[in-house]
DNA sequence: GCTGCTAACTAAATCGTTAAAGCTAACCAC
DNA sequence: GTGGTTAGCTTTAACGATTTAGTTAGCAGC
């Protein structure tokens, strides 16, 4: 015995002795059929338990899905809980939903042969902060199928991002206006290799460019060479994963620096790293801003609401998540657009 | 002049003079043909630049898409930022990425009729804390399609939960340990209309069980009712969404009393309700727990990586996840599970 | 009563795959 | 030399809808 086989447009059109068409046409164009027989056919499909056109034949038929796939830099599992990631889905989402559309999750991190063959299905990509060895930066995926980039620059596609340098340059000066005897860096994704700690000599950076942070290194290195230090005077460090727990002991090895040593200034990438660092630092008693100041970056909402605030230069990633939508969804022009960012005054870094 | 039309199978077959079942088996069955022409296939496809079959087709002739659903109780844009949704989603994210399949986003607050209609795309479902007026609580939508929820429980369907009354009557029990002279509450979804303030006789409560705060409450109730309060003792607020914007106005009325009418402890619903509590009263001067004693309910990283450590109640949302995404591929056997709670004791209930 | 028009339907082609069944040549065993 | 396998293809029929191009009946206008 088979399993009970889907009500399909079909049994609906034999069991009402009408055809196919008028059925697809009660679900789709009202006004092609008499009010009558169309109340007909929808009591009938209520009746038959048919939840109206099954959206695999549809979308082979029309070719259009209503499905927009966002890739995601990293895994899903991680980025998920990136709140930069979130702010952005959450505008995403927010257009899409508004305009019948849904989302489909995808990680980019995996090679073109590993990407589910789900994939086809989307209408339309939107790629946040993929690196290079990732596929969709060699355009591979998409091929003639509508791309919009957020915070990097494949070529031929639009893009929305903010400008990295004069952003972190303008926080770098900003709490370099108070003295520093030893500012230091923490860092994402600065590394070639793999590296969770101090960044040495013996590591290669990556090239100018290929990572949001390795491009806002450049405005710390002005605002610092303005005041003086050289860029090897700063000591920089590199987290693998923007999370607590990730953070927590490369930051502790910084603050368990002995009192000569340890940084009194911390430019931190993410605001995720600046709170990790704050929170240690006040668990081992340094007053701040006294004994420590700290910048963060992205302006999230975690650091605005606590005391003490943040100091740190705001990006709105949900305003980013929805002009990409729009543009995906062709509601405004595919036109690259660059976003404003402010710097954000807290109590870290008054 | 027509677009480009995407390459198919059949083009391939046309150029390399085979059949299409061949093309197929080329992608999906590598043994069934001689590894030389599927050599050949493989290369013109790159040639041709085509990318292997189209999921929309491929998923109405199998009937399946790897694609499973996650149904939100709220909004997108709100369920992406609340962290113990994107918990959860990263538990169902990393089963579902490890098996090839990917992840579709819907919220399950509008009316069946407004279902997007990609929703019958996916090959399963798995629906987070849907309440009653939704459409997936009358089991409308998946219809013999499989279904796994998460913290409520439709009939018939296998669910993944905690036992909410015990857990918060174990988190009260321990706050109360130490005399409380004027306990409240603040929750989530409490009250059958909206409400964002005080609940007072004119509001009319949600009937028990149907949502999890509510069936919560009971559990804070028992242990006042053990220490000599009535329910009517203790004051509560309702909060319409577990973000730090709509948190704070509401924690504010409350912190801003006068103080001989000021809680001197606050049971929250979640941390991020404690947290945002938390910081409103360090800036108010307030001294924790001294003054004032607060407890949280979820255990999110934010509250456990910060000082002062709120005491709260965890539970282990990715693992929820996890389950759920085992359950519906068909890995574990879909039966309820009930997942443990844990005190954590931090600082602000010592 | 004829023409023309519209409303309300139907027939049939198509979307790009996959899967079951069938075919053919080559090889092997006895 | 016959019969049985098997490897390696091909043929053909779905999968469940949408859409284009009809067809038919009814009615208005003159």
């Amino acid at each position: 015995m088979s399993p009970p086989r889907r009500t399909t447009l079909k049994d609906l059109a034999r069991e009402l002795g009408v055809s196919t068409a008028t059925i697809s046409n009660a679900f789709n164009r009202p006004d092609q059929l008499s009010p009558a027989l169309r109340e007909r056919i929808l009591g009938e499909a209520k009746r038959l338990g048919y939840r109206g056109p099954d959206a695999k034949a549809r979308s082979l038929r029309t070719g259009r899905s209503r499905i927009i796939a966002v890739v995601l830099a990293e895994s899903l599992t991680y980025s998920i809980n990136d709140p930069v990631a979130s702010e952005l889905l959450s505008g995403i989402a927010e257009v899409l939903d508004a305009h019948g559309h849904t989302l489909l999750l995808l990680s980019g991190r995996q090679h073109v042969s590993q990407v589910p063959g789900s994939a086809s299905i989307a209408d339309g990509f939107i790629a946040y902060g993929l690196m290079p060895p990732s596929l969709m930066v060699s355009a591979d995926l998409p091929a003639q199928r509508p791309l919009v980039a957020i915070d990097f620059s494949p070529a031929g596609y639009p893009t929305v991002h903010i400008d990295n340098e004069p952003a972190s340059y303008m926080i770098a000066r900003y709490a370099l206006r108070t003295p520093a005897r030893r500012p230091a860096l923490v860092s994402l994704r600065l590394t070639a290799e793999p590296c969770n700690g101090r960044i040495t000599e013996e590591h290669t950076l990556l090239p100018p460019e290929s990572s949001i942070t390795r491009s806002r290194l450049a405005g710390f290195h002005r605002a610092l060479e303005e005041r003086g230090f050289t860029p090897s005077d700063a000591p920089m460090w590199n987290i693998e994963e923007n999370t607590f727990e990730v953070c927590a002991p490369v930051l502790e090895e910084i603050l368990d620096l002995p009192d000569d040593e340890r940084p009194d200034l911390l430019l931190c990438m993410s605001d995720r790293i600046a709170l990790t660092a704050l929170t240690l630092a006040e668990q081992r008693g340094l007053r701040i801003p006294e004994d420590l100041r700290l910048t963060g970056f992205d302006g999230i909402a975690e650091g605005q609401y606590r005391a003490p605030r943040l100091t740190t230069v705001r990006q709105d990633s949900v305003e980013k998540g929805r002009i990409a939508a729009r543009m995906i969804l062709g509601l405004a022009p595919s036109e690259s657009t660059l976003l404003p960012t402010t710097l954000i005054v807290g109590d870290t870094a008054p």
